[in-house]
DNA sequence: TTTACTGCAAATCTTTTGCATCAAC
DNA sequence: GTTGATGCAAAAGATTTGCAGTAAA
């Protein structure tokens, strides 16, 4: 096993130079339980080095989005939100009135995919989906 | 029927005053066939009355949203679009190699809407579903 | 007449970029 | 030693806001 993980790994068999930057911007994103947003990224990675410019987080994320190492997602109510692939992928149900977000496995939405396919021979990639409306909670 | 169409009655019942900057900017996003973004709102707008500024539109926009009068997508690749509501919904297939987007009706979704409110008793608003994928043409 | 709405300018916020320096290899 | 990566500062782009003047009702 690599000493890095596996992510940074990959990286550097791209022929990518693993900085402390990278490794921390990558870190933040793995042990992240949820997804995580530019900024929380960035107050993760000062806390460590704290001569680290934002703008070295963004050039990390495109890199990382380039190769397909993490996925962004956005959820609505503003930014955008990553998190690492190797996680496996699952979706969310966003409430519109009290923020909740609720997780939803993969293979909820197979039937949906399959429909997609056969009726439009789209082949969707459902590893960004997000979907609105109002949880048990605030439909009353 | 009221001179100014329905959406406009809406906002004047509710005591909203009737300028021209508003009809301008709701019958741009009425008049769109697809979905239309701020820009090519404020180039309609400036058409017509160029004194007009861009924070006018945003203001709009945000009232109309804020009303449930109009709805907002993010299609990716950028901007957010706009589109009325009145036109029933529907959602998109968007291509993420080149970019083309299929609409597919509302119906197509109900099973899928069906699911996520019997197992997570959530009540899904299915107006602003994108799914990123890859079109018939670009599997190849 | 009243006051909600607008235009303007400036502020804010997020993301990107040029360039000299630095450090991973 | 090379050259890709970084820090810094400044630019760019999108959206928001304060305020005084304007116009819809």
């Amino acid at each position: 096993m690599n000493p890095f993980g596996n992510t940074a790994g990959k990286l550097r068999k791209l022929g990518y130079r693993l900085t402390p930057q990278r490794l921390t911007v990558l870190s933040a994103i793995e042990n992240s339980d949820d997804h995580i947003s530019v900024e929380e990224i960035y107050a993760q990675v000062v806390a460590k080095y704290p001569r680290v410019n934002i703008s070295t987080v963004y050039r990390t994320l495109e890199l990382l989005k380039q190769l397909g190492l993490v996925a962004e997602t956005d959820l609505g109510g503003g930014g955008i939100r990553y998190h690492s692939v190797e996680k496996g992928h699952h979706h969310h149900l966003v409430c519109r009135k009290c923020g909740a977000v609720i997780d939803v496995s993969e293979p909820v939405l197979f039937p949906l995919q399959a429909t997609l396919l056969q009726a439009f021979k789209f082949k969707s990639e459902l590893r960004h989906v997000t979907i609105h409306g109002l949880c048990e909670n605030c439909q009353k």
